[in-house]
DNA sequence: ATAAATACCTTGTGATACAAGGTACTAAAA
DNA sequence: TTTTAGTACCTTGTATCACAAGGTATTTAT
């Protein structure tokens, strides 16, 4: 099991990718396909087998709710919202990052 | 298995953990303690039993070599150094990190 | 009826951080 | 000389999670 770039790359990816789709349901409802075109237009790829069970965890833990809905063009929906319990989560979800960011950078500044 | 922000913080901190041991690393030779010391420094809290592992896979992956150095205080000390693939290397993680900061800022500035 | 498109979901695999515990060497105290 | 304390290295077992691959269900058009 040898350790290449975009392993580690695909790595970092994980570790941000909830915050990334809970800043993007946060912006209004969605169901799975809006929400990995939203994460495409970013470049950033995910699959449906890594995201319908996310969001079962993510409903299942209180932060996500949904609702169906009928569509025009085949079966219905799932559209997921926030919680008030999610919006909370997503604050701290940002906080982590801001931190990640800034150590990060202190380690990178001590080295030069 | 309830989602709890400190449970997705210590994901997120899982992802670039890599790329801070080898900017740690790049300064100087260091063994494990002096890397743990570091990573303190930069509130970065990380053990032995996550460490070891992955230093050997560094090292068998060619990306980190060591050295057994004496010491006047206990046992001899491995100190580990990037090879020329592990600078390489670093350089490659240093653009998924610079990627990973302006998918964030995207979806984020998406959001207002 | 049947096919195509869309949407939902599950199973199996591999990777890996961490907790806990183990081994080995050195030096100083009993 | 044995024992103890300190330091350093390493391994095993567990839990988590992204992804590949494949499956089920609904709707609409042929």
């Amino acid at each position: 099991m040898a350790i290449n770039a975009e392993n580690v790359k695909s790595q970092m990816r994980k570790g941000y990718l909830e915050y990334c789709i809970l800043l993007i349901i946060s912006q209004k409802p969605m169901y799975v396909s809006d929400i990995i075109t939203e994460l495409k237009e970013a470049h950033l790829i995910v699959v449906e087998g890594t995201l319908y069970p996310l969001l079962s965890r993510l409903k299942s833990s209180g932060i996500l709710a949904y609702q169906w809905q009928e569509s025009l063009q085949g079966p219905p929906r799932k559209y997921y919202e926030l919680t008030d319990e999610g919006r909370q989560f997503l604050a701290e979800l940002e906080e982590g990052w801001e931190e990640i960011k800034k150590v990060v950078e202190l380690i990178k500044n001590k080295n030069i």
